[in-house]
DNA sequence: ATTGTGGCCTGCCCGC
DNA sequence: TGCGGGCAGGCCACAA
């Protein structure tokens, strides 16, 4: 599913449909538009204008609108907000942009291309588009989205957030580190290959870890966020392969405990983290 | 406040 | 061969 790493795939796959100005909005899916908005007031608020940047938080991906209009009219500088579209992508949502993906192989989504399943689409004055398509409709759309209750991007956390974050909490590592308020950007697949990494049990209290557990947390933290980035995605992690009912620790050969954590399915070696 | 739970959505996989 | 019940998880509302 789309977790941080592939919404930053998807942030890159955006910049190539900045400073292109729309012509149409389709929303054919009221219930994907969230916050109230509506496929009158999403057209109203694109068409003519164009996309200035691609930024990222977390999974949310967030597109700028530019601030004049096509003729170089200044726009209302009174309107709040300075014009802001956010993306999610639920679990199941893919952007494509003239047609191509960002990431080919998405786990627990399909590959097929149902015209159904576009949710929302812009189409530029050269005719290229901008598609989100959702077979799960798990993900949405949203003007000005509240980015306040995000806490700082995953794969630009420093130790001293981590040790912030775990610090004075009873709730489960695991739950912690997927709670996007305080770190935003970690999804189940993730979370469960860091945790594998660092030998720790996702079960044990964010608040027991040591400084020596917070640090190597942390670095395997990086350096997982950094490889898997290079190999293409959440689901390349070296515990996928064991990551099914009956599978084994990929180092050890141990049956995985399977168990909820946090809500989520959780694989974990009782052997390698404790 | 913090932490946990259930439900949303629907394609796909498994077993019969 | 077709069918039905789980399952997947990001996100939100709500409960304790």
């Amino acid at each position: 599913m789309p977790e941080g790493l592939e919404i930053e795939f998807y942030r890159r796959l955006a910049e190539t449909a900045l400073d292109r100005v729309v012509v149409a909005v389709d929303a054919p899916d009221a219930w994907y538009l969230k916050g109230g908005l509506t496929a009158e007031a999403v057209e109203d608020r694109l068409v003519g204008q164009s996309f200035a940047a691609a930024r990222r938080v977390g999974k949310l991906l967030l597109l700028d609108l530019d601030r004049h209009g096509t003729d170089g009219v200044p726009e209302d500088r009174d309107r709040e907000g300075g014009g802001v579209i956010g993306l999610r992508f639920g679990m199941t949502g893919v952007l494509e942009v003239d047609g191509e993906r960002a990431v080919e192989k998405l786990e627990y989504s399909s590959l097929r291309r149902d015209p159904a399943w576009i949710r929302f689409q812009v189409t530029f004055a050269d005719r290229g588009t901008l598609v989100m398509r959702d077979p799960r409709r798990l993900g949405g759309v949203e003007l000005e989205p509240n980015v306040a209750h995000l806490g700082p991007d995953a794969l630009a956390l420093t130790a001293g957030q981590l040790r912030a974050v775990l610090a004075g909490s009873e709730a489960p590592l695991k739950a912690r580190l997927m709670d996007q308020q305080r770190i935003a950007g970690l999804g189940n697949l993730l979370t469960d290959e860091i945790l594998w990494r660092s030998r720790l049990d996702p079960d044990r209290a964010a608040q027991t870890l040591d400084d020596r557990e917070v640090r190597r947390l942390h670095k395997h933290l990086r350096r997982t966020l950094d490889e898997l980035m290079v190999r293409g995605g959440s689901h390349t992690g070296d515990l996928m392969v064991g990551r099914t009912r009956g599978g084994c620790c990929p180092k050890c050969g141990a049956p995985l405990d399977r168990r909820q954590i946090g809500g989520r399915t959780t694989y974990s070696c009782p052997r390698h983290q404790s």
